[in-house]
DNA sequence: TTGATAATGAAAATCGTTTTCAATAAGGAA
DNA sequence: TTCCTTATTGAAAACGATTTTCATTATCAA
């Protein structure tokens, strides 16, 4: 957890695994993994999938520091811009069509997540 | 392509591999992977990830049939459901927050995705 | 018909992730 | 403390989706 808190990036469970590895090199990358999925598990943290294959993880509420966001996400680098702006009018359009789409659909709607795509201004 | 025509689902590269094969058995899986690759490159075909392992292929437009839509996603059966309402909301929502991403991150922003995470009637 | 190039499938390689398993650490009861 | 049961750990193996390699087969223009 400390790993992750001093990090903004969205971290791979190999990224964690350097990481540990470098404070306490007796750390293996099956207890990282395990413990990626239990944080996860326990809401503690997040995990990403943004189609390149492997997992990202973040902290949730990463305390004083990120909120609620969404991602860019450039099909050119792969790179990933969080975003916490214009959340009003997500709200409004969020609350509104998950509540159509519960209804309708008889899903008990936890969760949601939106992603820009396109080319950042280095990949254009 | 007639495969993915024929399914409204979400066709995973061995659910076209089965499919095909059983229609001329001499297809490979390969073959099935470079033509979905080079379909989902012309845009033809667009490929999801949903965080199973396995990444999910449809058709763009398949004609008279679908069009723009998002998904509503349970994490009990891992079940894909497809909506294509309240896109009027979403017109307008998406296209405002796009535009101030675009200026705000210098991204050329081509696409997007929606999709709620939550529950389904079974898995509750 | 020929020859160069493209397309194909089988098998091997890759890579992220999960499982197995033997070794070690923890923790409670005696 | 000592003993015993259970939990945690990491290395190595297994796994599964995808990609790469490579030898074979099609394609097609000259």
């Amino acid at each position: 957890m400390d790993i992750l808190h001093a990090t903004d990036d969205h971290v791979s469970a190999a990224d964690v695994y350097v990481k540990a590895h470098r404070i306490n090199p007796s750390i293996g990358l099956t207890t990282v993994y395990r413990t990626l999925e239990m944080l996860t598990r326990m809401g503690i943290v997040q995990k990403f999938d943004f189609g390149d294959g492997k997992a990202r993880f973040e902290l949730v509420n990463n305390p004083g520091g990120k909120k609620h966001h969404h991602h860019l996400i450039c099909l050119g680098c792969k790179s990933i811009v969080d975003y916490s702006e214009f959340l009003e009018d997500e709200l409004e359009f969020i609350g509104k069509t998950q509540s159509r789409l519960s209804k309708k659909y008889d899903f008990d709607i936890t969760d949601h997540s939106i992603s820009f795509y396109g080319l950042c201004a280095r990949c254009r």
